[in-house]
DNA sequence: CTTTGTGCAAACCGTTTGCACAAGA
DNA sequence: TCTTGTGCAAACGGTTTGCACAAAG
């Protein structure tokens, strides 16, 4: 473990102990996988990965815990046609591009997405609280794949 | 049964027969529920209203008639946050808003999102298949009941 | 010591599947 | 008549729940 690991599991600690939750070291495995990797894990997936290192964690704990991180709002939940639940860690506006080919689901930041999203919603006079974009399609792994 | 539901009756016969399949009265029903709509029905939904007029039809074909309207491109899926998934007969890229209290879904359809897609589309080099973009939060409606 | 969290197993529920019978073309 | 569709019931699978035991504070 090195020292970045460190100071992130104590952002973390410390976000759980500002709400009044428990540190728990599963807890903090599982935030430390929902929220470190970029590639949008299914419940499932960060399951496995906790489960490497503590081998008695229960999907069910870590479905908990999702919820909590949704509390905290250091994640958000990120519904996909056609696939499992995906959670999010990138808490900006941005367009999460979808492959139905082999599912991968890549970010795409944009100003021209955040200014989209600030007129639609002024103009629906919506009060926001939160916001889910994806672009479906082939990725440009899949695509070049298929042509080999 | 007025003039403009023959009409649109004829459009899905139609549809489906160019494509091999029969036109069943279920697939009419359903298709008919499913297109008329602009509230976005679950497949539930669908089902109860196609049930009033046809007491046996089974959640099994409105299922599978569901996915002959995708393939015909006459209704697309929206996965919702915290919901059942819906049906959208809107074609057009769109933004849906989600009322996190009534779970009420209304179209928003901008030329902003349109544009914004192609933009975005064009910059990732992202085959762009289909889109689903939502922004969650309360509708006017629930917001004026709620301070009333 | 008190309260919250964990993990197991069962329940839940929307969706899918297999199959015998019905019905379109 | 041949093929496709329907509807029932069972299976499926991700998610939630209840509860006894464990652990944080």
């Amino acid at each position: 473990m090195n020292g970045s690991e460190v100071t992130s599991d104590r952002r973390i600690v410390e976000a759980l102990r500002r709400k009044g939750y428990r540190a728990t070291p599963q807890r903090i495995a599982i935030c430390r996988s929902a929220i470190r990797s970029r590639d949008h894990p299914t419940a499932q997936r960060i399951y496995k990965e906790v489960k490497a290192q503590y081998p008695t964690v229960s999907l069910a704990t870590v479905y908990k815990t999702i919820d909590v991180l949704k509390e905290l709002h250091m994640v958000q939940e990120l519904a996909i046609v056609d696939g499992d639940t995906r959670f999010d860690s990138n808490m900006e506006a941005h367009v999460n591009l979808v492959c139905v080919r082999c599912g991968s689901v890549r970010d795409l930041d944009s100003q021209i997405v955040q200014d989209m999203i600030g007129k639609v919603a002024r103009a629906a006079r919506f009060d926001v609280t939160g916001q889910s974009f994806a672009l479906y399609g082939v990725c440009r792994e899949c695509d070049v794949r298929k042509e080999a």
